[in-house]
RNA sequence: CGGGGCGUAGCGCAGCUUGGUUAGCGCGCCUGCUUUGGGAGCAGGAGGCCGGCGGUUCGAAUCCGCCCGCCCCGACCA
């Protein structure tokens, strides 16, 4: 593999990125527009990814089911605003096996109009609900600006779909899982993030509400890391989804819809990443810690990896997840920068000199301050170090949101603010439509979230000078 | 879809203006030796339908036409 020397972050954040993803292993473009190959180092975060997020789902009482990947076309039509927010990106399959197909069928853009459509037979009165199901898979979208991981073509996330007999019990549900997103945002990637809710303009095609969890990458841009919808009862209506309730009476079914997608891995290399290349939270690293080993002579090349073998060894004992790098074509130099490019948190150093005082040298990702410690110590502190290294990459990600985290007064203040300072920038807002937009067109940002209470400021529209309803929350976002 | 740029070895590029016999450079790759505590050195080697099709010409990577693909910038999105 070629490992060069990266962009400035700084300077050049989408080329930065770019060859991050690339040169750490993580990702390709692949042959089909928009398209991408997941490669190991970035199938390897995702994998963690989707485990944090799918013990909890089942702790919440989910199950996973699979719905197919393309289904009639007019389907998706009969919720209004559903079809009319997917059209643009559909992609329409019109011929197969050989032949036109009488009904052109679509790859799905998201599954909420195949699922409520089998919903209805499943739903007959109360005693079948709740319906509590999630499912993993790819959806397509057909877009036209792509990068690997925030945005392609096709992408592999989740999609939970869940049927209720109230409103608030469905309604409660989507704050549920957005509150598994905040966590596993916050305490598995180490990306700090606002929850709330999306504006009318911003929000579901077809929700009644939008939930959000907003993380501020490095450059300044909002990245949505997670949404989760309160559906009410449009979907039922759309797709005839009923249910008997105690009373005899026929009701429509509440339900909600939340996602996630690989676009958090993209959020973890924006949000950690540094001029040396990728940081990762151990929580999903899928090398947690390296053992480099160092020698000059064949008998010290011996020596030198049993010590790293028994260090392995306990590492693996202690549940560690540890690759002792014992490629012979690289001297340790280039290995010490590839694995920092590849972001893994901790490096152990063992070499002639550590095997002869029984002591190793480790390295962190966080502070790349080296430590000498007795083997003995190395193989105990692991645990603590790595937790250290979690807790510091949140640390900093969150000392940086809040440096980036601006207050405006005036819309002067904000409206040159977005375009002179990059971060997040708030201020009131009457809820206005018309409003929201003209600060859009004005800077290209856009309401990132809404607090989940909605209270009023207390101050003046900063569009319009009108009563304030909202305190929102402005940024350029992916 | 509108504007700009680019297709030459796995990757990054030169050569094209002014056509000429064997198409070159860096990185990477292979072999050997020396190296190995912050991206090793030397020597030898493999690897090309010059994006595709057609035209001009004794002769095309080079000139002309058409097509295909990709990247960047403007309206939508996890």
């Amino acid at each position: 593999m070629d490992i060069g020397r990266l962009p400035n972050p700084t300077t050049d954040f989408p080329a930065w990125y770019g060859e991050v993803v690339k040169q750490a292993g993580m990702a390709e473009h692949s042959l089909a527009r928009g398209t991408m190959v997941a490669k190991p180092h970035g199938y390897g975060i995702w994998e963690f990814v989707q485990r944090a997020l799918d013990d909890r789902f089942k702790l919440t009482g989910h199950e996973n089911v699979y719905f197919p990947l393309y289904f009639p076309e007019k389907l998706l039509a009969k919720e209004a605003e559903h079809v009319e927010g997917f059209a643009p990106e559909l992609a329409v399959i019109t011929h197969g096996g050989g032949a036109k197909l009488e009904e052109p069928l679509v790859v799905r853009p998201t599954s909420e109009a195949i699922i409520w459509s089998t919903y209805a037979n499943w739903i007959q009165s109360y005693r079948d609900l709740p319906l509590l199901y999630n499912q993993w898979g790819n959806v397509v979208r057909w877009e036209l600006r792509t990068r690997l991981f925030l945005r392609t073509s096709e992408f592999l996330w989740q999609e939970g779909h869940t049927a209720h007999a109230s409103a608030d019990e469905a309604h409660e549900e989507a704050l549920r899982m957005l509150e598994v997103y905040r966590e596993v945002a916050e305490d598995v990637l180490a990306i700090p993030v606002l929850p709330g809710r999306k504006s009318d303009a911003e929000k579901f095609a077809g929700a009644v509400t939008t939930f959000t969890i907003e993380g501020l990458m490095r450059d300044g841009k909002a990245l949505q890391c997670g949404t989760s919808h309160f559906l009410g009862q449009n979907f039922a209506r759309a797709y005839d989804v009923t249910f008997l309730n105690q009373s005899g009476e026929l009701e429509l079914v509440w339900g909600t819809s939340w996602g996630a997608s690989w676009r958090l891995v993209g959020g973890i290399v924006m949000t950690h990443g540094d001029e040396r290349g990728l940081r990762l939270p151990p929580r999903v690293a899928p090398v947690q810690v390296v053992i480099v080993p160092i020698y000059r002579t064949e008998d010290q090349r011996i020596e030198v990896l049993a010590v790293a073998g028994k260090l392995r060894d306990a590492l693996v004992d202690d549940g560690i997840r540890v690759r002792v790098d014992d490629r012979d074509q690289y001297r340790p130099g280039y290995k010490f920068s590839e694995w920092e490019l590849k972001g893994v948190p901790i490096r152990i150093e063992v070499g002639p000199k550590d095997v002869a005082a029984d002591q190793v040298v480790t390295v962190d990702r966080l502070t790349g301050e080296k430590r000498q410690r007795s083997t003995a110590q190395a193989a105990t502190s692991m645990p603590a170090a790595l937790d250290e290294v979690q807790a510091g990459l949140h640390r900093s990600a969150l000392a940086f949101r809040e440096a980036n985290t601006h207050t405006a007064s005036s819309y002067a203040d904000l409206r040159d603010g977005i375009t002179d300072q990059a971060g997040l920038w708030v201020g009131p807002w009457c809820g206005d439509p018309g409003c929201e937009e003209r600060v859009t067109a004005d800077t290209k940002a856009t309401i990132r979230v809404l607090p989940l209470v909605p209270e009023g400021p207390g101050a003046p529209c900063l569009v319009c000078g009108g009563a304030g309803t909202e305190l929102a929350t402005w940024a350029r976002a992916y």
